[in-house]
DNA sequence: TAACGTTATGTATTTGTGTATATATCGGTA
DNA sequence: TACCGATATATACACAAATACATAACGTTA
């Protein structure tokens, strides 16, 4: 059977800055409050995870994530309210496009 | 400059079955009349145009291009209608979302 | 039957991406 | 000041996917 699938991105200067891969690592940060612990949850290495919080924050006028090593804890990762915006207008267009898909159904009618 | 981005794709069984880059082929065979021709064009291996028309052929009711050997210019490829068909209900639907996108600047205005 | 240009097909090589590993750093606590 | 658990960072390695390459097969024409 055959299916239709899309995938929505947002590029910085034609480099890849945020889409599904990133919009999941931030969940899993908000819901772990911690970057390991999220990189191992979803099977990212950590390397991965902590490259691509830097991309978040260093190509933002806002920090997305806010790392801290140390402490009672030994450190943690917290989301910011930016990155929350964000997650929501993500979320929000997938959800558009979702929806318009499910109106189009003429490509998988000639496709059999 | 942050810009949203797509791509939509036909999966069957799973399996990636229709996209961007097959779309790109199938056009270039129709201009061309040559797979070698066409894959060459595009800086695509011949391998993987063959492969990817067995993929088109062997995967629908009807097949999507006709491939010949032999006679007197050694051969040639030529696309169906029911490949011009596919072509244009997959441009058609290219075009809905990237009207949809346009109205939906939401996501761009959160990310600065 | 030799030549030609294209399709047909398998194999070797390269390339790039992700992963594993190791080690340093940090700051609060006891 | 020793310990702990998390972040920080570089390097080496493994694997998969793409590509390059080589060669066979085919059918019309001359």
């Amino acid at each position: 059977m055959k299916k239709i699938k899309f995938k929505c991105w947002v590029e910085d200067e034609g480099e890849k800055f945020y889409g599904p891969g990133p919009h999941q690592l931030i969940k899993s940060i908000q819901k772990e409050g911690s970057l390991s612990k999220a990189a191992g949850q979803m099977n990212m290495s950590y390397k991965k995870a902590w490259d691509l919080v830097q991309r978040l924050n260093k190509n933002s006028e806002e920090p997305w994530v806010i790392l801290k090593k140390g402490g009672q804890h030994g450190g943690g990762a917290e989301i910011t309210p930016h990155a929350i915006k964000a997650m929501q207008a993500y979320e929000k267009l997938q959800q558009k496009i979702s929806e318009l898909l499910e109106q189009q159904e003429e490509l998988i009618k000639v496709l059999k």
